[in-house]
DNA sequence: CCACATGTAAACACAG
DNA sequence: GCTGTGTTTACATGTG
């Protein structure tokens, strides 16, 4: 655990605690009172035991395989901010997930370093990366060229040869004015430095230098690195380009028709569609590798980075092309490329005039466009138009879903898709456009339905289709991950692997059907930042992680978390899947199942039905969670026992329950800055952003009319929409457009529940109510008019935003 | 140390 | 007698 743990998340400190406290214990032998009825329970948080284990086995993920491992800690070490995704890329995690993607990150580290420690061969650390592609097969191809793969080796070697020339800079005073402790650590690693470069290991490297240093090493890498890579591909670009060209000249000598013309054009851009992509995927397998963390010059942007690595200027430049009628002064620009260069390094880059294979490249859809003719052009059209039917039906991720939507909003609104910052948005356009009468009317005379847009339209939707099957891809990954550190085989759960088995699938459907807000979206949708979110769990709680050994006390997570309605929302096919105990009490599960109910009623059986139905965890053990339901039933107040024609049906008393906490409570979130703070930063944006959602979704939101709230929404998101919280100005967007969603979706559940404020409830049936103890006196200070002056001012400062991450009417604070 | 919340187990009563 | 429901008590644990 302290070996390799480069980040300690703020939000698992409280966790730490906890286990420390549970060692002490168990190193001083298991408590005398502690009964053990029920074979396999053990005392709560027995699972902290298991969390050491864990971290501590030889095993390892399978990630740690195919990461390099130093480079691997260089990477956590410069981004910790990101994590690791299945194709290659970091995400940027700013989301609840961020604890457990960082632990993600340790224990890949920690594994990756035992790997290197018990394999000596791996002695160079680069064997694992050419072992490691994966789609590109392009390892070694057979007609000669340099694959994309091999010259991530050959750079790799480039990268440990900068390594030693860093180090012997360093050493030698060369460098630049270095801290103090980094000349001090370099007294030791002269030596190494010295060695031959099969002779020193990145584990050397690692033990050699410091993070500073290490750091400062990862950037040369990676400017170099990057800085090759780019100058491969954009000789292969400019190879296509003169191609292109001469093609063009050609055609235009031979008087060949235009449409022709267009086709064959479509075809090489096309081409060079998939060399971008090639391009970005490999750029973006660097940046797994932790070659490339981030690209020169957005060090501090990761976002941008990412959006740049999809959208580089290249493709916007494709875009022109193909939108431009191409004209007589290209040639010659492009005629001004170094062809001797090209041919000089095609020694080295052998690579050269067809663009990289892509011998899985789904898009053509057999529809090869060289040979698309013009009397073919109506079918196209078809195609295209049923495609995008399709898409819009069926196809479409959320996120597409809610572009769609745009245009139905477009007319009153004054925004459209393609339109932003006074710009045509078309692909390659960027036509200047005052306003929106005059973006329309330039959309509708520069864009119409000719064979140009059609081509864009078609190269566009490849790059979608794309990046959604490298949506499936991360889905899939991000499911095996979670399934791996929530499913311990540890443990045989004869019900529970089926099930996490289908999820994997159905997830992977579910995400772009249940869940507006998206699971890993490519990461051309901004929404990328937020996207693990609705994967798993906000918190992954410890019990998550380590499999439901025994009960654990959650009243920590009651009250810190996100409230459970969000919770719920987000993460219900986890927890129906997962065995994994819900962090909240039985109470707060037992009055959400009743809230969640048309009646906002439930008999005992319904509620058991409810907890079989909602959470994986509570498919065993009946006896002893069902137990625990009468007796939260009976114990607490706010469940009101009422009869029914048919027997008995529990009802929640919003007043009792919101008694039940005491006013502490509030002051400990309100006057515990520091916790608030601490949870804000470490559990980023995304977190925030979902625990407002939540709380502005579960608390006293829900006393308004829809478009109060969606205006509350709005205007609470945009106050988080600020460069110090998202560095995109689309993933705020996106963000804006999820909150927006997502508040909306519940006030029409809430709505549709043709229910109120949840506090008149038990009033509904005040003459059925069969009162347990004395009679609830009404609370002055609980007023709806109250709850909004709480809501807007709690608008006003983001701390105010953590108070609302309590789940109920804050009461005490009406003052 | 104390009060409180929570989880768990168990005993008991009652009804069907 | 069995089962489900509901109540109550006891105890352990965590937290403030």
């Amino acid at each position: 655990m302290e070996k390799h743990c480069i980040v300690v998340p703020v939000c698992l400190q409280l966790r730490l605690r906890q286990r420390q406290r549970l060692r002490q214990r168990q190193s001083q032998g298991p408590p005398p009172g502690v009964r053990s009825p029920q074979g396999g329970r053990g005392p709560p948080g027995m699972t902290w035991g298991r969390c050491g284990q864990q971290t501590e086995s030889s095993a390892g993920p399978p990630l740690a395989e195919d990461t390099e491992p130093l480079l691997a800690i260089c990477a956590a070490m410069l981004a910790p901010h990101m994590s690791l995704s299945s194709a290659g890329q970091y995400y940027p995690i700013v989301c609840p997930l961020l604890s457990t993607y960082r632990r993600c990150h340790v224990m890949m580290v920690e594994s990756a370093t035992e790997n290197i420690r018990t394999t000596p061969s791996n002695q160079n650390g680069v064997s694992s990366l050419s072992s490691q592609s994966d789609s590109g097969g392009s390892n070694g191809d057979a007609n000669g060229e340099i694959s994309p793969v091999d010259l991530l080796h050959l750079q790799q070697q480039q990268a440990l040869q900068a390594a030693r020339q860093f180090l012997l800079q360093q050493a030698t005073g060369l460098s630049s004015p270095g801290s103090n402790e980094v000349k001090q650590s370099l007294q030791v690693p002269l030596s190494m430095a010295m060695m031959t470069p099969q002779m020193i290991t990145p584990q050397q490297m690692q033990q050699i230098l410091s993070p500073p240093q290490l750091q400062a090493l990862l950037q040369q890498q990676q400017a170099l690195m990057l800085q090759q890579l780019q100058e491969y591909y954009k000789k292969q670009q400019e190879q296509l380009h003169l191609q292109l060209l001469t093609q063009q000249q050609q055609q235009q000598a031979g008087k060949q028709a235009k449409e022709q013309l267009g086709s064959k054009q479509l075809a090489f851009q096309q081409q060079l569609i998939q060399m971008q992509q090639l391009q970005q995927q490999h750029i973006l397998n660097l940046q797994r590798q932790g070659l490339v963390g981030l690209q020169p010059g957005q060090g501090a942007v990761p976002i941008q980075s990412l959006q740049q690595a999809m959208c580089p200027p290249e493709l916007q430049q494709l875009w022109k092309d193909v939108a431009g009628v191409p004209s007589a002064e290209e040639p010659v620009k492009h005629e001004g490329l170094d062809l001797s260069t090209n041919s000089s390094n095609s020694t080295s880059y052998s690579a050269s005039k067809a663009s990289p294979q892509i011998s899985h490249h789904p898009l053509t859809n057999g529809q090869n466009p060289l040979h698309t003719p013009k009397r073919d052009r109506a079918r196209l059209f078809e195609w295209i138009s049923s495609f995008t039917k399709e898409s819009s039906d069926e196809h479409l991720t959320p996120y597409s879903k809610g572009s769609s939507a745009h245009p139905q909003h477009e007319e009153h609104s004054g925004t459209h898709p393609l339109y932003g910052h006074g710009e045509c948005k078309w692909p390659g356009c960027e036509a200047l456009c005052e306003d929106m009468g005059q973006f329309l009317k330039h959309l509708n005379n520069e864009h119409a339905l000719d064979d140009r847009s059609t081509a864009q339209c078609r190269v566009q939707m490849q790059v979608v289709q794309q990046l959604e099957i490298q949506l499936a891809k991360e889905s899939e990954r991000l499911q095996a991950m979670m399934t791996h550190l929530h499913m311990r085989p540890s443990e045989p759960k004869p019900f529970n692997q089926p099930l996490n088995l289908a999820s994997s699938a159905s997830l992977l459907k579910r995400d772009s059907e249940a869940y507006p807000e998206g699971l890993p979206h490519p990461p051309t949708s901004a929404a990328a930042p937020i996207t693990p979110l609705r994967q798993g769990p906000s918190v992954i709680s410890s019990s998550s992680l380590h499999g439901p050994v025994g009960p654990i006390r959650r009243r920590n997570s009651d009250k810190y978390c996100t409230p459970i309605a969000s919770e719920l929302a987000q993460n219900c096919e986890f927890y129906k899947n997962a065995d994994v105990r819900p962090p909240f009490t039985y109470a707060s599960l037992i009055r959400h199942a009743i809230l969640e109910a048309p009646d906002r009623q439930l008999t005992l059986n319904e509620i058991y039905n409810w907890f079989t139905r909602m959470f994986a965890y509570f498919r065993r053990n009946t006896a002893t969670w069902k137990n625990a339901v009468r007796h939260n039933l009976s114990l607490h107040k706010c469940f009101v026992r009422v009869e029914n024609v048919k027997g008995a049906v529990w009802t929640v008393d919003e007043v009792e329950y919101q008694k039940r906490r005491p006013p502490k409570m509030t002051g400990c979130v309100s006057g515990s800055p520091t916790l608030v703070k601490n949870m804000i930063s470490g559990l980023g944006f995304g977190s925030l952003n979902a625990s407002y959602q939540a709380a502005l979704t579960e608390g006293s939101l829900n006393l308004f009319n829809s478009s109060t709230m969606a205006a509350l929404a709005e205007s609470s998101l945009s106050l988080l929409n600020s460069p110090s919280l998202v560095n995109s100005t689309g993933g705020s967007l996106n963000m804006l457009h999820v909150g927006h969603d997502d508040v909306s979706s519940t006030v029409e559940q809430v709505n549709s529940n043709g229910s109120c404020s949840p506090g008149l409830s038990p009033q509904q049936y005040g003459h059925q109510i069969h009162v347990k103890e004395e009679p609830t006196e009404m609370e002055e200070d609980c007023r709806p008019v109250s709850l909004m002056a709480s809501v807007s001012h709690n608008l006003s400062m983001a701390a105010d935003m953590e108070r609302d991450m309590e789940e109920e009417l804050p009461t005490e604070e009406l003052e």
